[in-house]
DNA sequence: TACTAAATGGAGCGACGTTCCGCTTTTCAG
DNA sequence: CTGAAAAGCGGAACGTCGCTCCATTTAGTA
């Protein structure tokens, strides 16, 4: 079995300065343009031809993951913190929900992309599952066992819900996703 | 004050008949490719070109809706007939969304289309609010005038959490929007 | 310095939405 | 019945976008 020992070779300065650039470009084009942004405009922003861009992010995804990469990772550090530190289970993944959607919030258009089922958003929403579902389903779990979750639900159809809810904020203030998300997880505990 | 009185000419038959030729190739396009299939495809299928059917149809709402508005109307009127005959007015708020979710689940991508924030979607947007949001309040009212339904909710925002959840069905069996209605539902539903 | 593999950039292709306007068809007054 | 005028039609054409391809440039190395 090959043991990953290839050298992988350090990439060129250039390429590594790119890269930077480009992921900083992208950062900033997200915040005014959201996330489906026209990829001219972030390489042209970079200062760099789209075949670079491409060279760099084959997949719209694989740029939106690299942007959002320690967002995502902290919250799935949270999870276990969370319920080290929280009263009670169900708290805990109340606590994370909200972390969750607080995210998934403030990046317009994120959660539109990571339900689309297009194609070209497969990658993105299989990184945020494979990397978040088992947090959300170890939360999701320990509630369950302290009795304060009955209703029958994955971790899952969970995490979809809630990133679905979240999706159209903005353009409507009569619409806040946190208040349905909070009947969502009222419909979640249990009786009493 | 001009009281609408204009003569409101009767269309040429030439163009009745291709409205209704556009409006079953659309229907019949919806079902494969979605909503937001190409509208050469669609205009090819009715054998006319695509200024004829932008001529009819000036925008992707109009369209949408016309295929869809009967149904619309359906739902809209089904608001009362169930209010009547349902044992609660909570039970008839709950077949009521049942009705809509089939509604929204079944025309693939209407959802997505519904609750998108893209300017071209507007018109459609608001069509809906229009017509079934009345519907709903007068359902939900009467829900909380029953006592059944405590939590602070306005009909727009449930309406809207509804469509967001059944985004995204089909792509994948593990996610089903009826179960996450019914949580939500619970969670609307007054502690015992 | 000279060589090579990595990296670049932008022209170009196909798909799509939408507009525009010369041509055809229907309608209806005479 | 007839012949304009009005209404409707079709599809070429334009702008935008995602993505590919490859001739050229450049960083690393001996």
């Amino acid at each position: 079995m090959p043991t990953e020992q290839e050298p992988a070779r350090t990439k060129r300065a250039d390429a590594a300065r790119n890269e930077k650039t480009l992921l900083a470009a992208a950062a900033e084009v997200f915040v005014s343009s959201g996330v489906d942004a026209p990829i001219r405009e972030i390489a042209a922003k970079a200062g760099v031809g789209v075949g670079t861009f491409y060279r760099h992010f084959p997949t719209r995804a694989d740029l939106i993951t690299a942007v959002y990469r320690h967002q995502i990772e902290a919250c799935a550090e949270a999870g276990p913190t969370l319920l080290a530190a929280a009263e009670t289970p169900f708290e805990a993944l109340r606590q994370w929900i909200d972390q969750f959607t607080d995210f998934l919030v403030t990046k317009h258009g994120l959660a539109d992309a990571l339900q689309s089922d297009s194609s070209t958003f497969a990658a993105l929403h299989t990184y945020f599952l494979d990397r978040l579902e088992p947090v959300c389903a170890a939360l999701l779990k320990a509630a369950i066992d302290a009795g304060d979750v009955q209703t029958e639900i994955s971790a899952l159809e969970l995490m979809r819900g809630v990133g679905n809810l979240c999706i159209g904020r903005g353009t409507d203030p009569r619409y806040d996703p946190r208040r349905l998300i909070a009947v969502l997880l009222k419909g979640l505990r249990a009786p009493l």
